[in-house]
DNA sequence: CTGAAAGCGCTTACAG
DNA sequence: CTGAAAGCGCTTACAG
């Protein structure tokens, strides 16, 4: 049983094709009494436009693209990604608009999807996600004339829309529980503190990066900086050298990217018998159940990740109808969870 | 600048858009010279196949829909979805196809949802999570002729291709555990054990609750169940009443249902002054990063979810290209980690 | 092997 | 207000 089309609505309606479109479609210019009467025999038949035609004949899909430079693994692990996607979902979902997903290798596959995905007309616009300092990305939007928007603490292009955020800000609501914890240090105790952060090639890294030695040099506290690529076969090694930091540079706290590598590391800790956060204090840039499970229960800034998920449809949703970039700053309301 | 349409690459080329097509596309009956000559042309204009025209004249789609009755709370924490999302993923880019993935709020939204992806055309075929005994899914998939291959203990349909789960399988790995432990304990001590599952509505809890009742009866140990709705508020209660199994029935393990739930009872628990697993142990039918974090670590039923993703996609794929229904076990290897 | 034509199911000026 | 026609960008019989 084929699904009915527009002509056979219209026939059992008895009107032309072209009205009968105007008449499902809510366009002005078709009598009340013709418009029920398609309506009735769009109704009787079960008829329901078909999405094909509609994207060619419209020339817009109703798809948005989300491209993911990250492992599958990661994806599957960090709470980010998943929250960042309901999110996503849950704005789109509300004006009938789907997410399409693909999960690429590494960010310059990601530009031939975009590329690809603006030629082929297969989505309305994309997500940018892991906005990087040289990102390669910018151009492929831009010259594809492909409407974007990103999430970033620092603008990408002209052309592109961002819901901005705050690193400085971020950091410091960490720093600030840190700081404390050394000001209740004894007097002898070393004052010295790490960030472990995620590759420099990220805006977001590197925005934090340069706060948190600003920050730490004003209050005359010695930094250390180690970049991760998220790896986890990469712990055990993070882990020796922030015992070594500890042990030779006196370090008592840690500035972690997010929630699964500071758990981790809170494990590898806890089984060379560092006490946290007696002898070294943890903190996580991003909050996760993970972070409540661990014992102790590991310091994170919370923010809500699903609704700068939606944030960020809603920006670009804006961005396509109003066709202007849009800035908005989200999601409001961090604060740092937990004691340790 | 508007990209070129096979129209430019035919005129570019000296042919008729039917035969820049055939080229194109690999179809026979094309001399290899103007194959050459289309492909050239093809590459010279940066010419691509629009995709909602291929899908119009094709009459498919190359992507296939995801819908998730669940809140986007639990997409967001239950390492499974992620897990299976990234394998489907993995699988369908392969051949170039992509997932389409929505969020419902229940099970009645997400088939009025198939509903509209078949009559819209919009999908290939759909995947099915969550099988239900009585799945409403069902007769919307069998009623639109819509391809479709579910992850199920026992099969909902003829016409659904099915990725079986053996749930005695991994209730026997589990419960082996636990029988074990009880072997170790005093004579005197408690033989009971409890099956903490979700909603008795998805036939994996079924089964597995009916596997745990016949293990335990057939080993002389008394068996309580039961059923969670997964949300992450209720898991004071459930403490509460596992506390109450365990101090008045002498309840001395406890298979729980997936990792985010055995993670936060094992947080409870701890705080309730009961030692895991001296006092009461605990087995986790879904293994995750979250039960490596908690200290102690938690015993889990380990199995690759992703590798599950990839197998269900493989079946859609050769179910909807063989025009037959397929069914696979998998994925293998499934093995008990951890010793608590 | 190649071309002209019809068709996929819609939408949108353009006449009337 | 309504209809006939053209068009969106492909694919696919059908002739030649």
């Amino acid at each position: 049983m084929p699904s009915p089309t527009l002509a056979d609505v219209a026939r059992e309606a008895g009107v032309s094709k072209g009205t009968a479109s105007k008449a499902l479609n809510g366009v002005t210019g078709v009598s009340a009494s013709t418009r029920e009467r398609v309506a009735a025999a769009a109704a009787a038949l079960g008829w329901t436009p078909s999405y094909a035609a509609r994207a060619l004949s419209r020339a817009s899909t109703g798809v948005f693209g989300l491209a993911l430079a990250r492992s599958s693994e990661t994806v599957g692990t960090e709470s980010f990604f998943m929250a960042m996607v309901a999110g996503l979902e849950e704005e789109l979902a509300l004006t009938d608009r789907a997410l399409l997903i693909q999960l690429v290798p590494d960010v310059e596959a990601e530009s031939e999807l975009l590329a690809r995905w603006a030629a082929e007309r297969r989505v309305d616009g994309v997500f940018l996600l892991d906005a990087r300092l040289e990102d390669p990305r910018t151009a492929v939007v831009e010259h594809n004339g492909l409407a974007a928007a990103a999430m970033a603490s620092s603008p990408l292009s002209p052309m592109i829309s961002r819901l901005a955020v705050d690193e400085d800000l971020r950091m410091d609501l960490v720093l600030e529980r840190l700081m404390a914890a050394l000001d209740e240090l004894p007097e002898d105790a070393g004052r010295h503190l790490l960030y472990l952060g995620g590759l420099p090639q990220f805006q977001h890294v590197m925005a934090r990066e340069r706060r948190f030695r600003e920050r730490c040099s004003a209050a005359g506290v010695g930094a250390s900086v180690l970049h991760s690529d998220y790896q986890q076969h990469d712990v055990s090694r993070w882990t020796r050298e922030v015992l070594a930091l500890h042990r030779e540079a006196g370090c008592r706290g840690v500035v972690v990217d997010n929630d699964l590598l500071a758990a981790q590391l809170l494990v590898e800790l806890g089984r060379d018998g560092v006490r946290v956060p007696e002898d070294l204090a943890i903190v996580a840039l991003e909050d996760s159940i993970l972070c409540t499970v661990t014992s102790p229960a590991i310091t994170a800034l919370h923010r809500d990740t699903r609704e700068a998920g939606r944030l960020l449809a809603r920006l670009l949703v804006r961005h396509i109808e109003e066709g202007t970039l849009t800035e908005a700053i989200g999601p409001g309301g961090m604060v740092v969870r937990g004691s340790g």
